[in-house]
RNA sequence: GUCCCCAUCGUCUAGUCUGGUCCAGGACGCCGGCCUUUCACGCCGGCAACACCGGUUCAAAUCCGGUUGGGGACGCCA
């Protein structure tokens, strides 16, 4: 089995285009097979170098290695220019030498009389050679039917009366897409053509391009679309689409990747697996034939999961760029590791862990003023007086600090939760945090003196 | 408009091929409770679906037909 990867850098690496990828990887990889990629730029106007690079640091990212070089469209032109002369020279294709005007013209007036906007015809059998600004048009049968056995869809049958001639090459001499990914799955050896739903309509004309050409027909599969919350085809306007917006907020490419695989495969009532579990138990069988929406939340969970299981050390390291943007920075590893540990189960992403913890790493925390007004009244500041005097007699471990919300509550006479409050606001500027023990021991004696200091100094 | 495809909880899905074991299972989310120094985590419990109509059959989520709804495609874009 041979699959690929063929995506236009024409924008980012999206999240469809992303699960198209894996899919293929993962068919390719469970079967021993190979994994190629493909850089369609034939579209001179939109093709990006930019978003090339952007589609190849995606993939890596999310642990999709292709076999070979990425082949570029670009560089192909002589293969095309061959298969087409091959259709040319067996009255399977002519030059059209029709004006972009009567073809609009066409097509407006089609659509007028609600019939299928298509080519009539007109160079057909005209027999036309080359000219400046001519096309090349693949002669369709009129009649009959093709039909494929789709991997994910079953038995789908178009009429053939219902493809028109279908322009292979442009009047600027490159390929249309069609015909280049015929001519190039074909001399790639592509087996198995797993693409977006989107394709169907697509195949049936691939599949007489490859039969025009003697060549052997690959299967195809087609995969059900991702939507967005309302049902409509994902795009921008459903928020972030492209893979490496996700790494920017933080998400884990082993909580995409499971998330992706889940949405539109499943393997029993499974849903944590790994790259090579799903290798292991990919079957294009059991691929849903219909769309998916795509939903966030399930993507949390698992990032969370993923978080989770990810050793200290190295999730400090992946939490150490977020907190930078935080602005700050420059902590000694262990108080790092340290700190990112009491928000591991806290933060759905790295950044939302780096947004909880980055008060221990800054010199100042600003009082969110409506916990201040409530919590620093006469009593919050006897309670935070009594802090430091307590504390200023504490050894400074984890040991010391145990109980000492206990006896703080029962030496004031109120209870735990209240005692606790004020200490938090002071130390951390909020009223939500890791436990106060972790925190006292992270910032350490001074740290936590300054702090409760400042509480104190405070001015609503 | 024409063509193609799809249809199980709000969402992702198992089950559909090989009808009965499904008054439909799991997961996310949601709701309630427990735990608790806050917030989380965790644990326990709960709500929640076979789109509709006909047919076949002793029996249909599962097979057939239709309806409705949704999506996609109709480019010298890919």
């Amino acid at each position: 089995m041979k699959t690929r990867f063929a995506p236009s850098p024409t924008g980012h690496l999206h999240i469809g285009g992303a699960r198209t990828a894996l899919f293929n990887w993962l068919a390719a990889r469970h079967a021993g097979g190979e994994f190629v990629l493909r850089i369609e730029d034939t579209d001179q106007e939109r093709s990006k170098d930019e978003y090339t690079r952007d589609i190849l640091g995606s993939l890596e990212w999310l642990g999709l290695d292709h076999d070979g070089e990425p082949v570029y469209q670009t560089q192909r032109t002589g293969i095309y220019r061959e298969y087409v002369d091959r259709l040319l020279a067996s009255d399977r294709a002519y030059w059209c030498h029709c004006s972009q005007e009567r073809i609009d013209e066409t097509r407006r007036a089609a659509l007028e009389s609600k019939g299928k906007p298509r080519y009539d015809g007109r160079c057909r059998d005209l027999g036309l050679g080359p000219s400046p600004g001519a096309a090349v048009r693949f002669k369709c049968p009129p009649d009959g039917e093709t039909a494929w056995n789709d991997l994910i869809k079953g038995p789908v049958t178009f009429q053939n009366g219902e493809l028109d001639d279908l322009v292979i090459v442009r009047s600027d001499g490159l390929p249309t897409y069609n015909m280049a990914v015929v001519a190039d799955d074909a001399s790639m050896a592509i087996t198995h053509v797993l693409r977006g739903d989107d394709h169907v309509n697509n195949t049936p004309r691939q599949i007489l391009l490859y039969r025009a050409l003697g060549v052997p027909v690959p299967e195809f599969g087609h995969l059900p679309m991702i939507l967005g919350g309302d049902k409509k085809r994902l795009s921008k306007r459903h928020g972030a689409t492209s893979v490496l917006a996700y790494r920017e907020m933080g998400y884990l490419p082993k909580a995409l990747v499971n998330y992706l695989a889940r949405l539109g495969w499943s393997s029993g009532d499974k849903e944590i697996f790994t790259l090579e579990e799903m290798t292991a138990l990919f079957s294009l069988s059991s691929v849903g034939r219909s769309a998916a929406v795509f939903n966030q939340d399930k993507l949390d969970w698992l990032n969370s999961h993923y978080i989770k299981e990810t050793p200290a050390d190295e999730l400090a390291g992946l939490v150490r760029p977020f907190l930078a943007r935080e602005g700050v920075g420059g902590m000694p590893d262990e108080k790092l590791l340290a700190a990112v540990e009491t928000v591991r189960e806290r933060g759905k992403t790295l950044k939302e862990m780096a947004e909880k913890s980055a008060f221990y790493f800054m010199d100042r925390v600003a009082l969110d003023p409506k916990a201040a007004s409530k919590l620093l009244d006469g009593g919050g500041r006897a309670i935070l007086r009594s802090y430091l005097e307590t504390l200023a007699t504490l050894p400074e471990s984890h040991e010391a600090f145990d109980g000492l919300l206990d006896r703080m509550a029962s030496e004031l006479g109120i209870k735990k939760g209240a005692a606790a409050q004020p200490l938090r606001l002071a130390l951390t500027g909020g009223t939500a945090s890791p436990g106060l023990y972790d925190i006292l021991e992270i910032l350490g004696p001074e740290t936590v003196r300054r702090r409760i200091g400042d509480a104190l100094d405070f001015k609503g």
